[in-house]
DNA sequence: GGATTGCCTGAACGCCCGTTAAGTACTCGG
DNA sequence: CCGAGTACTTAACGGGCGTTCAGGCAATCC
């Protein structure tokens, strides 16, 4: 289906996202803003320059949109994190402030995402919903895996609730505000979470 | 107003809770689950036993019912902070840890409406919120005075982040599932929660 | 015992919203 | 030019939901 659209000259390579994710983009900001429920088809098409029906041509419904914005945050967080474990072998402290930073990096990045994950993953069918939960169950064994190299004293349960505090610590990124410099609330949080991980 | 009903004789004192509580609470707990827009008001009558009109003897409507189930908890969420604040005069290290035992138990105690508050806050008219955010506010500065105390190499700025990032995790309960003894799961959360805090 | 009050039901109204359908401009390959 | 394809428009349908209203049934008060 890879229609090979003749590029126009225009800028050189703008790399112009398509359509699609453009409205997805906007679409994700006005539901972490004001909730799934709380946003109508015409308001995303409207924040898009269209009408609300013209969303169709891209997507098949808005169900499809919040699927659409959602499993990607999921696949890519499970990704990106047996990625940073597999650098290092071995060494679990090395792999936990790794994985530290990457999640860190990762919600300051990405604040609406981060919050939508949180507040409207239940407002998903079935089928969906149950997809998105497999991937982020996969993301917390790999923290818990290296908090029970790290901490033996703990068992599994318990290291799933030390690992379940730390997203919520690290994952409090769409509440803050912009008055400290975003290089220091990363280091702020990264601290604050292997301090919270490993107790001095 | 105070109508001065004549106390029926009925069980000795059995301190039943009004009929709207008894109701409040219902409500409350299919929001949290389902979310706000997600309940009808057929849903919670259904589930109170009565039919979704006869709701409107107890509330002005469906958002009176939001407002009156998240007023009081920022409230005693302020009052508890406050009072445990005033116990230890001069002694910020126990105040600290007073406030984290304090907000724990909380947190434990009521997970659908820490839910509530983490998700759909936004979904209320101007006017209360902003009130709700006012209490917010000033039960974080409680956390902040502490903070500044006991770390005063921190600005306010990065203090309040601090605090935030361990109300994130402290408020992390209503994502964790039983399998750890609720104790166990308390004595976690703050042990976690002050080494986030005061690192080391 | 008759009127009043409190709590509730069933029906209905009006609005909003997701979705579908039909039609219109613009682009592009031949 | 001409056909097809793409991206969009306006109009309309259908259902759901918050809310209102008129009445009913019980317990309570004088």
């Amino acid at each position: 289906m890879t229609v090979d659209q003749h590029q126009r000259p225009g800028p050189p390579a703008p790399r112009r996202r398509s359509r699609r994710d453009e409205i997805l983009e906007i679409a994700v900001g006005l539901f972490a803003a004001r909730g799934y429920h709380g946003v109508s088809m015409d308001d995303i098409g409207s924040a898009a320059g269209v009408t609300g029906p013209a969303l169709y041509h891209h997507f098949a419904g808005k169900e499809a949109m919040l699927v659409a914005a959602l499993i990607p945050v999921s696949e890519s967080l499970l990704h990106g994190g047996r990625e940073r474990v597999g650098r290092h072998s071995g060494d679990a402290r090395a792999v936990l402030s790794d994985l530290i930073e990457f999640h860190v990096e990762f919600a300051l990045a990405n604040p609406a995402v981060i919050a939508l994950h949180l507040h409207e993953l239940d407002r998903l069918p079935e089928e969906p919903r149950r997809q998105i939960r497999r991937l982020q169950r996969l993301y917390v064994e790999e923290w818990v895996r290296v908090l029970s190299l790290l901490r033996p004293e703990l068992d599994a349960g318990e290291a799933r609730v030390l690992a379940h505090s730390a997203f919520g610590l690290m994952n409090s990124t769409p509440f803050l505000g912009g008055e400290v410099d975003r290089q220091r609330r990363a280091a702020l949080l990264r601290e604050a979470t292997v301090h919270a991980l490993m107790g001095r």
